[in-house]
RNA sequence: GGCUGGGUAGCUCAGUGGUAGAGCAAGCGGCUCAUAAUCGCUAGGUCACAGGUUCGAAUCCUGUCCCAGCUACCA
């Protein structure tokens, strides 16, 4: 047997500074389901997700709260662990900046960079808020008394000189080109490659790595003359600073891979199958991390995939401090874990923005979830076990059936949308399956079959096994197949048919998913049927449905 | 400002030269196995606006308006 195929993927790791929204774990939710499905297929799959905890934003809100830094952050990451949770979200290890194997990974990265003679000392200048460190231009309003600062109007902003090292990107601007020319689908959807090439084109310029005015931060590992920041008693010598956040951020991949620990899972994990990321940060994972990593002498990663975001009614970015946002929470007790995974990934496309709010959840919900899925097996199961005594019939052959010819199309186009990261496209082709069964119901109408049936009509009892024999099939190929999206409703629809789910929580372990999505691989297996119960109770739209207070409706 | 993408049915969107499409929502009808579910039918659009090319344009060209993204150190 050849050895199972490795799959390693991430997600961007967020800044723990409040409860994460919805539009947050959007990003989560979607690899999670690309994980799960992989594992499902046998590939050996690790999945990382995780938290950015040395921003200066970070170490100024637990300040302004009086509260002490670590102890701020290892209660926000417990927020986003209790959502993620929630979610049914399977990483196999959430990373935390914080953990002490980042550290390591983090100044291993810094000291092979200065070998390599990428990092070098200069100077960073920029407008200084006393209250909250160096900003960015754009952060800042223009003004009669000069630059301001928008959180403290009432402070003179001064024009600092800091030292600084920096890391010589400019000299990688030919290699990324070169990359993006070996690798044409290494960044996708194709226009956010296009933007980024447009960028490289333009040049680029070296950017700073540390910062020494305040500590929330990896130490950085070298002193102005190349010795190692170490103290006598072995501590970190304060005064050579932190290592700027976002280059410890952009390292948790090769952590999480086994870097610089484990050379045996860092060989296995290494290079990363696929990064998914936010709009927000696609510039920072296409070019600065690929040529962070060159300069280490690592691979970069196979595939980024830049997903677009959540949007409320109108447009508007979804924030907490905009009051639009959705909270998992409440879309978890709404919806269920699997139906609030299935809501946002089926009305939002993966590769752009779209507008989304609490009354299209619940329709997407009520039409797709109760009426078409749930309801699907709901029928099926009842007419099975009233019409046939509780023996699970078995699909015809695939030669014989309407439906399997429909599911040979069904799920290549489902698996090709998938992997290509349209996980909404890939809902959709599923769920044109689910119609085609619903419309075969009408087209055969059991009910006047099984009539027949009991008074004596013998074609008849046989073409009602038949049918209610593709139909279970059919439910029992959806079911899996849409596992990936709805891994705790799975099982359950399995059990109903009588069959037992093989699969762990998280996706391990069982036969090879494309196996078992074969039309009739267990035809020959008898069996009997569970019990009916609805899968998706129906949400009312004016009752049960109604939106929680500040949610966009 | 520059570059890129977009403005199509009430909603979300597909459709790159040949008589406007899907899903949802709405109305009507059928069926009864089912979570008032399902199946069928109907209605609904001067395809942002104005010109142009063409036998013919949502689709190509020009201009205008509007929206979004990118245009480097908040992350």
């Amino acid at each position: 047997m050849p050895d199972r195929s490795s799959y390693y993927l991430t997600t961007a790791i967020a800044y723990p500074n409040n409860k994460p929204g919805l539009h947050t774990l959007y990003e989560v939710i979607g690899a999670d389901v690309i994980a799960r499905w992989h594992r499902m297929k046998g590939d050996a799959t690790r999945f990382l997700t995780g938290t950015d905890e040395h921003s200066v934003n970070i170490a100024q809100r637990a300040q302004e709260l009086g509260r002490d830094t670590r102890e701020f952050v290892d209660e926000m990451v417990d927020l986003f662990r209790e959502a993620e949770d929630g979610l049914l979200i399977s990483p196999d290890r959430f990373i935390r900046t914080t953990d002490p194997d980042h550290r390591r990974a983090s100044q291993e990265m810094v000291r092979r960079a200065y070998a390599n003679g990428d990092v070098y000392l200069g100077k960073y200048e920029g407008w200084y808020c006393p209250n909250e460190g160096f900003k960015a231009p754009s952060d800042l309003h223009e003004t009669a008394d000069g630059m301001r600062c928008p959180n403290h109007p009432n402070i003179d902003l001064q024009w600092l000189t800091e030292r600084n090292w920096f890391f010589r990107l400019s000299a990688y601007r030919d290699r990324l080109l070169a990359h993006y020319e070996a690798h044409p689908d290494w960044v996708q959807p194709e226009y956010r490659k296009n933007e980024m090439l447009a960028f490289l084109r333009q040049g680029l310029e070296d950017i700073s790595i540390s910062r020494e005015t305040f500590h929330w931060g990896i130490p950085f590992p070298i002193r102005d003359d190349g010795s190692p920041a170490t103290l006598e008693d072995g501590s970190p010598d304060p005064a050579a600073g932190v290592i700027y956040v976002w280059f410890d951020a952009l390292i948790n991949y090769i952590t999480g891979a086994g870097f610089p620990d484990d050379p045996v899972a860092f060989a296995k994990w290494w290079p990363a199958d696929l990064h998914v990321i936010g709009k927000d940060i696609n510039r920072f994972h296409t070019i600065i991390w690929p040529a962070m990593l060159m300069s280490a002498g690592i691979e970069p990663p196979k595939k980024v995939w830049v997903h677009g975001w959540l949007l409320a009614a109108g447009g508007d970015r979804m924030s907490k401090s905009r009051g639009n946002m959705l909270d998992p929470g409440d879309v978890v007790a709404a919806f269920g874990a699997d139906g609030a995974r299935y809501v946002a990934l089926r009305e939002v496309a993966f590769d752009k923005d779209t507008e989304v709010s609490w009354d299209s959840f619940v329709r997407r919900y009520n039409a797709d979830l109760a009426n078409d899925f749930g309801n699907l097996v709901n029928r099926t199961v009842t007419m099975a076990s009233r019409y046939l005594g509780g023996v699970r019939p078995a699909a015809r052959s695939a030669e014989a059936s309407e439906l399997a010819t429909t599911w040979g199309v069904t799920l290549p186009a489902y698996a090709r949308s998938l992997e290509g990261c349209l996980l909404h496209d890939a809902l959709a082709s599923l769920w044109g399956f689910v119609g085609d069964a619903n419309r075969l119901v009408e087209a055969e109408q059991p009910w006047a079959l099984a009539k027949a049936a009991n008074g004596g009509d013998e074609a008849a009892a046989a073409r009602l096994r038949d049918v209610l024999g593709d139909l279970v099939e059919a439910c029992r190929l959806i079911g899996l197949a849409a596992a990936p999206y709805l891994p705790s409703i799975a099982p359950r629809v399995l059990e109903q048919l009588g069959y037992s789910y093989p699969y762990a929580t998280d996706g391990n372990g069982g036969p090879a998913l494309l196996e078992e999505l074969e039309w009739g691989r267990h035809a020959g297996v008898p069996g009997s049927l569970g019990t009916a119960a609805p899968l998706f109770p129906r949400l009312e739209t004016e009752a049960a449905a109604a939106a929680p207070a500040g949610s966009p409706s």
